[in-house]
DNA sequence: CCGAGTCTACGACCGTCGTCGTAGCCGCGC
DNA sequence: GCGCGGCTACGACGACGGTCGTAGACTCGG
């Protein structure tokens, strides 16, 4: 029953998957690999960070003058609980037509998609068959 | 190329969905079904209908004293929507991890979803071939 | 014609997030 | 020993969205 809030969906999580990706990082890092390319200001990714921090997401360990950060939560973990927030946004009202759109939106953003979902799926069914 | 702001994820997108439901509605009504439900007050749900209205996502017209509500957009042009961009967001930097996590998501919300998705893979795989 | 009730219009507040600016601290190099 | 440059702390702002309150306008029964 860990406690912490997910992260906001863009930017804030942009910053996290990075973390998850170097393990470890400075305020510095994290700006030039996140914030430079959007056109941030050092201050603002390092804000942002921070309330990453407040949501009990990283936590940092001084060196020297600066913080290294690294991941509080794994990356499987809230990347579940993000799936299963948007896909019970999506779900709503009417599951088969979301599941429809979903599909086809998956196709248009990239048609490999579709057989990595296939895959998915497989794998999953093998998993509970397993279980 | 239609001007519309796609609705805010939670209480906007209910309302509108309610709106798809009824076809034309009344401030009044969608209060009552949705608002109601969720302890609000009716001038919370007008609110947001104005807002919706605002974004370009319903048009009224005048019956007496009130306005009576319809949808602007098609449903499924902004379900497609929310689904793309709910997508994108997950797939961010990881597709596979992703989308194993939505499977597993969507297993977790519903069993009977893996066996949508599967059909709705294979329908859309279908479209393709046809066209 | 008046009062009660219903609607809408409009503005206000708060929390979240993206975005900065500024100020203070501290160590390194000259 | 002092100033420059890097780092953090903190606060501010605007947009958005959920949530209300209030006030004005109009309708209808008596």
């Amino acid at each position: 029953m860990t406690r912490y809030r997910l992260p906001a969906d863009d930017l804030e999580y942009a910053v996290l998957a990075r973390l998850w990706q170097l393990g470890t990082a400075s305020v510095r890092e994290l700006h030039e690999q996140v914030g430079v390319p959007q056109g941030l200001v050092y201050t603002t990714t390092a804000k942002v960070i921070d309330r990453l921090r407040e949501k009990g997401l990283v936590q940092r360990q001084r060196k020297g003058t600066a913080f290294l950060y690294r991941p509080r939560v794994a990356r499987e973990e809230i990347e579940r609980a993000r799936a299963r927030n948007a896909l019970s946004r999506l779900l709503g009202s009417t599951p088969r037509a979301a599941v429809a759109a979903l599909v086809e939106a998956a196709d248009d953003l990239d048609p490999t998609l579709l057989t990595e979902l296939e895959q998915a799926v497989a794998a999953r069914r093998r998993a509970k068959d397993g279980t």
